[in-house]
DNA sequence: GTATGATTGAAACATACGTTTGACTGACAA
DNA sequence: TTGTCAGTCAAACGTATGTTTCAATCATAC
């Protein structure tokens, strides 16, 4: 029963940070559900902070450096030539799916976490793994901006977070928020595929089109200046 | 100084929350902030949880109404015929940048907070506000199938919760997380609108293309299942 | 067998939290 | 003037939190 407190309690911590949020999880849930000491997370780990680092650690690192794999192999595949943007848009959705099949019932907890990064966790924490998808992120937009030369690279940067954006979302309420049917995870990450592709090959526009606020129904421009609801 | 007090923790709070996330603002925090009484949240709102829905309803409502009506109005113009697909992306779109605009310097905070609702606040709160999303979401997929017959209706209602990550995702960070130049909400809007509708239009895949796991270089494979990173 | 170092255990610590209380204030009506 | 009532205030309540402490335990090496 060596490391086994060690992960333990990892599993645990994940999986309720996940399911409630870093701050709304205590120690004394984690450890009560993990069978261990209270005393054990700051023996182990130094703080409940340094907790949620090892998480991360634990799970992301593993994923981008796949994500950076699978883009090296693509790029060498295209030669001189720019790759497909689909081989690119593959190469980084592929390691999330197999990261979330390879959790098991676990499933979004990874990604809620990440998400909750963002708004959770101190400027350390959150610092510390963003800095390290940035890495993969300015890769894989200078790998979009050579197989789209006749894009603004700009856009092209924008697209590559709608990705990211869509990516995040569907893996976290993809089966729970939406009345969608479950799906195979493979046929999930092909139709996120299909759709990323043409989003990031789609034909600037200039023009607007959008329609203006004045043309609204009546009714609708009282309730849309925030009367009592 | 009569509803003063209500809209100053209410306007407190919904920074404060956003920033740094519901379950690590304290309601001292918000008051001391606000300038007001720390007994001042609960002789107003009742509790923490029932502020949490006082700032929601006050934000989530009126943009969701503002974007019903905007698909009528898409709707009636197409008549018997499907709206444009553009069209009802931008139905959708518009009244969040509108809203994201409209709160000047508080940018992502609304949507910082739909982003929190779904891992913090209680189970009563969370139901409440995403039955009114679903709402919203059943009748633009509704929209989308009509106006894309040729496309598998599920995977319509797949693309549409892309769509929804992907704005989520650009809204909260947009800004700070990428190295994008800052863009005007316009300019943002149209590159989004392109997106989502390329994406929304693309044509079904059914084979797979996606690189497997075993012709990874072996470097890469070993990185990818979790070592001492 | 015994010393050693890593791990676990129960208990306590100090603090921060959401909420409640009860006195107080000011405006307005009778 | 008196009474009423919504609103504000300082203070306290009970609880839950992350962390620390120090004794007990265990495996291992001598």
């Amino acid at each position: 029963m060596a490391g086994d407190t060690r992960e333990r309690i990892l599993d645990v911590a994940e999986r309720l940070f996940a399911d409630s949020g870093f701050a709304s999880t205590s120690l004394r849930d984690i450890t009560a559900e993990a069978g261990v000491n209270l005393a054990a997370v700051n023996y182990h780990f130094g703080s409940k902070e340094a907790l949620l680092g090892a998480i991360l650690e634990r799970r992301i690192r593993p994923m981008n450096d796949r994500r950076l794999a699978l883009l090296d192999q693509v790029e060498a595949e295209a030669g001189a030539g720019a790759a497909a943007v689909e081989q690119i848009v593959a190469a980084f959705l592929h390691p999330a799916f197999r990261q979330v099949a390879a959790m098991g019932s676990h499933r979004r907890q990874l990604l809620k976490l990440l998400g909750q990064l963002h708004t959770q966790a101190n400027p350390e924490t959150r610092k510390l793994f963003f800095r390290q998808f940035d890495e993969v992120r300015m890769r894989f937009t200078a790998s979009f901006q050579r197989a789209l030369p006749d894009i603004d690279p700009d856009e092209v940067a924008r697209r590559m977070m709608y990705i990211v954006g869509a990516m995040s979302y569907i893996m976290m309420w993809g089966e729970q928020s939406g009345h969608l049917p479950a799906q195979p995870p493979e046929r999930l990450q092909q139709s996120l595929i299909d759709f990323a592709s043409a989003g990031m090959a789609a034909p600037e526009t200039a023009a607007s089109g959008i329609p203006a606020p004045e043309t609204l129904p009546a009714g609708a421009a009282v309730a849309a200046q925030g009367g009592p609801a």
